[in-house]
DNA sequence: TGAATTAGCACCAAAACAGTGCGGTATCGA
DNA sequence: TCGATACCGCACTGTTTTGGTGCTAATTCA
């Protein structure tokens, strides 16, 4: 299906939420318990995804009390196909694309098909897409003021 | 997941076969056979996916020895996002955007969501870019060109 | 010390997906 | 008329993916 998955919505969720707290208290970290007090999601949920959001760079992490979870770039610099990739890996449209998805014995048409070709391009297309969608331009406009006060009117 | 479906990748490959004969020998029904004689695709499924784009109006059918299936438009006027409409609903891209995801009593996010709005815009755009591939631009240069004519018929 | 928090691992139930069976109906050709 | 061909409709099954959970260990701060 042509949909993210709720564990990738959640990680969005989550990555917006810290982003908002970390422009208004740079550096404080976020725990999980805060992002599932504001919103309803699974608190276990949440720690699986931004354990893999840590594992692949666009969060730094810190325990015990006081730790939770920071952005390890800034807002401009994560996308949305860095977010993607990380949890649920890179997007492959079609089934040959996918290198984890060629452990069921590949595709049987794969040497004769005829659309593999065209479709790669348009699959190209989707990820430039996700990749010039910054998760600075997730947040809501008023978020986006506070993070750059030097530069408000940007954007 | 973002990626198609199987049936929607049968599909493709049923419709660009289709396409191809139509412009050798227009008006010639393509019969399920014809399609799998080529392609390592159960009949049945392409079967199955056919009836499907039958319905939304992008083949008609008919029945009976000779008969089969045609484009009922242009290769120009179908578009990728028509043909994945037809075969696995409109792209939602998330769970709150599917009319037809909404019987699993709805998302508890939703009142409260802060990426519903900025992902609204992405699916936008990934509306857009299947809505501006066309068929015709998933068929071979060299459709018009030559055809194989019938080498091999009887399976 | 002890409470709070992340990390790691395995595990489960429900849904979606891929594929199939069988009988019915329309159509063409002989 | 008859029979073969090919689509039509519904329901059904096995497999994969997804969404979600339990529990324990490691880390950090008060
Ligand atoms: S080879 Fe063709 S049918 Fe097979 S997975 Fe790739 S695009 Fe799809
Ligand atoms: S409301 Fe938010 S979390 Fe819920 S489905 Fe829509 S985008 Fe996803």
């Amino acid at each position: 299906m042509l949909q993210l998955t709720k564990r990738t919505e959640y990680g969005l969720i989550a990555l917006v939420h810290i982003a908002e707290r970390g422009a208004v208290d740079a550096g404080a970290f976020v725990s999980a318990r805060d992002i599932c007090d504001r919103y309803p999601i699974p608190r276990r949920l949440v720690a699986e995804v931004l354990k893999a959001l840590q594992k692949n760079d666009l969060v730094e992490s810190q325990r015990g009390p006081t730790g939770g979870y920071v952005l390890a770039r800034s807002p401009e610099s994560i996308t949305l196909g860095q977010i993607v990739t990380a949890l649920e890996g890179a997007p492959p449209l079609t089934s040959c694309e996918s290198p984890i998805l060629l452990k069921s014995g590949g595709c049987e048409v794969h040497s004769v098909c005829p659309i593999r070709s065209p479709v790669h391009r348009v699959r190209e297309q989707l990820w430039g897409l996700l990749e010039h969608t910054s998760l600075r331009s997730l947040l809501p406009p008023a978020t986006q003021a506070h993070y750059a006060p030097r530069a408000a009117h940007a954007r």
